[in-house]
RNA sequence: GGAGAGAUGGCAGAGUCCGGUUGAAUGCACCUGACUUGAAAUCAGGCGUGGGUUCACACCCACCGGGGGUUCGAAUCCCUCUCUCUCCGCCA
């Protein structure tokens, strides 16, 4: 959500920043309209209040000296309704106007390249040469097949439907051995507080990290045993319970910056996806992920995001997948993102970079949403923290680039140095 | 699942029965000033959040877990939801 001040004052020159960068149509015309308004019946609605507020007062006083209040009250009788009405009327102004407030997305920093879609994303770096394979290379799927059918498509379709797998043996070992890894390097290594989440949340936590109103229908939305519970959605990413934690609170200064990871599954329903990626593990409506989330003060958010997504690079690296960076164009951006870096995986099947890590600079922009603040020593005014996220990484989709990068001519796989701790100290899953 | 108690400012805690200058006593914490070589102690003052009008000074509105209602007027009365605690039952 974007600051207010933007549609008033500056109502002009924001809208155009939005097509510009975003091609997002802001009307102007309607803002301008409604804000008017707004304004009229606030200060109609607030004297109304006033007067009787101090109508009331009065005649609380005049009862306490046992005088006759009749006259007073009578005085006051038309006043109830004027205020109801005035009232009904601010609401629904205010209520047009947040609707397209909270809809309106983030405005990139300026340094995000102009650009419509993914082909103007620019790339920043390459880390790694991709393997020459000397032998036909299968993709993960296949690989996967041949390791004791560790991945199971048909089950996972019987038990819940498509987009749904299930993992068994070595297989399903390896993806619980790169959760660990991951979560390990982040908390020990790059300072990060292990967090354990609900992975059900309310709609008020939706609200905040930006999912709802406006995209209601990318979550799976659970409803209680009876009418009267309240809805709960299963989250799409840790980034949703983990940065709410602060959500109605204001930290002191010297608590920022704050940072968590967490491993969860992230549940998405996919809507509009159909016939993409259909085949293997890409785009499940269930996948595990290691997020991490900073809180951090204004002045600090450029900074750590390169910080943050250096920590899902060091993850790649050792597990010595070749990756690129890409630094994300204005029109390819989340809705609540200023600036995001996205990180790309080899995979040699598809002879190129796919997407296994988002990392995002949300600038103020849930902060706003779910009044996450801090105090400055000594001010008196609470600032808005900024908030930051990335995968780091998604596991589902390493676990992906592992089986392709690192199988054997013999349909063997090869298993990461990083991980053979976890993995009972093996160096290889033999081909079954 | 059954029975009961509760939710008030950063924290603790009055006020709720009997609605009225109560945005809310008091204590602690915190900030500023005085005293002090410095600190402690003491004294004086300040000290919630959001919003609106205004160049500004300032003024106004809303908020006592959330939502709704009664009333000229609600922290206080009524309904409802959520959460917390105690006891019993059940349970990974």
């Amino acid at each position: 959500m974007l600051d207010a001040k933007l549609f008033r004052s500056e109502l002009a020159d924001t809208a155009a920043r939005l097509l510009q960068t975003r091609g997002f149509k802001l009307d102007v015309a309607k803002l301008e309209a409604l804000e008017e308004r707004r304004k009229a019946l606030q200060v109609q609605t607030e004297s109304l209040q006033a007067e009787r507020n101090s109508r009331s007062k009065a005649i609380g006083k005049a009862k306490a000296q046992g005088e006759d209040i009749k006259p007073l009250l009578a005085a006051v009788d038309d006043l109830g309704a004027q205020l109801e009405q005035a009232k009904a009327d601010l609401h629904d102004v205010q209520n047009e106007l947040q609707s397209i407030i909270e809809g309106v997305p983030n405005l990139p920093a300026s340094e995000v390249p102009l650009g419509a879609d993914e082909n103007d994303n620019q790339e920043i770096s390459r880390w790694g040469q991709p393997h020459e394979f000397a032998f036909e290379t299968k993709d993960h799927v296949d690989v996967a097949a041949g390791l004791a059918q560790g991945m199971d498509f048909e089950r996972g379709a019987k038990l819940a439907g498509a987009r749904f797998v299930v993992l068994q043996g070595a297989v399903a070992q390896l993806h619980r051995a790169l959760a660990q890894f991951m979560l390990n390097l982040h908390v020990n290594e790059h300072g990060y507080t292990e967090a354990y989440v609900p992975y059900l949340v309310n709609h008020d936590t939706l609200f905040g990290t930006g999912q709802l109103p406006k995209f209601g229908e990318d979550l799976f939305h659970v409803q209680g045993a009876t009418e009267k519970q309240v809805p709960l959605s299963l989250i799409p990413t840790a980034e949703v319970p983990l940065t709410n934690l602060w959500r109605d609170e204001i930290a002191d200064e010297e608590q920022l910056p704050l940072q968590y990871a967490a491993h969860t599954p992230c549940f998405r329903s996919e809507a509009g996806s159909h016939g993409r990626d259909t085949r293997g593990l890409i785009r499940q409506h269930q996948f595990d992920k290691v997020e991490l989330v900073w809180l951090v003060k204004p002045e600090d958010s450029m900074a750590v995001l390169e910080q943050l997504t250096g920590h899902a690079e060091r993850v790649l690296q050792l597990l010595e997948l070749p990756y690129r960076k890409v630094l994300l164009c204005t029109g390819d951006m989340g809705f609540g993102s200023c600036k995001t870096y996205d990180l790309e995986v080899w995979l040699p099947t598809q002879n190129t970079y796919r997407e296994i890590s988002s990392c995002s600079n949300m600038g103020d922009f849930q902060a706003r949403r779910m009044q996450a603040r801090f105090r400055r020593k000594g001010a008196k005014k609470p600032e808005l923290m900024h908030t930051l996220n990335g995968s780091g990484l998604a596991v589902g989709r390493t676990l992906v680039a592992i089986l392709e990068n690192y199988q054997q001519a013999d349909g063997s796989l090869k298993i990461p140095t990083v991980l053979q701790p976890y993995m009972g100290g093996r160096s290889e899953i033999k081909a079954s």
